[in-house]
DNA sequence: CTTGCACCTTAGAATCATTCCAATTTGTTG
DNA sequence: CAACAAATTGGAATGATTCTAAGGTGCAAG
């Protein structure tokens, strides 16, 4: 069998963060976030399941569903929305806000600095305890490196 | 007929953002857009279509769907998205955050400061152009006044 | 081991919000 | 009034996601 290329690419901290909500660790599931991790580039469910297919053609859509939601849980993944959209699923787990680009239709992360997302936090009026802010950019971005 | 109980709750500006879209003043549209300035709790199309039918009884949840599109086009209001659930529509038209209330499901408009809003646009890595900006909490509100 | 049992996966049906469509209705303009 | 464009309507269609019921899988206790 081939080798070096079929090396898990995800740091092994799957198998623990899965156990640790009391879940084991299966080839769909660890194959799922593999495909995240490879390519961080927002896909949505289907074109998870698309790229999951090849390795492992006996998988169905509805456990790549499956898959994301329990990864979601376990706090490897977030899920990510916009207008409606399909939702789309990003391994960065960093505070970090999403720009879609109008035009490719592209979503890319971008990095804030984690006072800004404090300070946001602090201008609630008083009685709003907010454990999440999700900020996200529209417009159009230089696509140069993609 | 009836006067004081139904004179159009709205500035009388719709005719005219309609008109300068080249659009018609309809019965339909009015009545959405009365509906969402009378009760600013960021209802769904189905909700809409629920306060609007005793009214209009005629009309039909497709055209509560084309009559808030309508709205969103001529820039009278905002459709807000919140984690894959039903579009929500809001007549707010000053900048502002959304705060969804993770145990009544509510959600309110957040003023914020507009140097904010112009300071997470300075954020952005060079290349990225953000012609809108989307903030959104998620908490929970001493649900007080309603 | 081998049986039990909880966890997983699977295919397909079901759901839900929304959009599309084709047929009327309405309004405006010539 | 006739002709045409814009709107509305009900129902069918779509697309993403969830549900359901029926098999697999694998560890754990005996």
């Amino acid at each position: 069998m081939a080798t070096a290329t079929q090396a898990p690419r995800h740091p092994a901290g799957l198998a623990q963060k899965l156990a640790d909500s009391g879940l084991r660790s299966t080839p769909q599931r660890e194959l799922v976030y593999d495909v995240l991790l490879t390519k961080r580039d927002h896909p949505t469910a289907d074109e998870v399941f698309a790229r999951v297919k090849p390795e492992l053609p006996g998988i169905s859509l509805a456990t790549v569903y499956n898959c994301l939601e329990t990864l979601v849980q376990c706090d490897l993944v977030r899920a990510v929305n916009f207008e409606r959209g399909p939702t789309r699923y990003c391994p960065n787990l960093r505070p970090h806000a999403h720009f879609h680009d109008e035009v490719t239709g592209q979503t890319h992360d971008v990095d804030l600095p984690e006072t800004l997302f404090a300070k946001l936090k602090s201008e609630l009026p008083p009685g709003f305890d907010a454990n999440a802010v999700e900020i996200t950019f529209r417009g159009k971005a230089q696509s140069s490196a993609n």
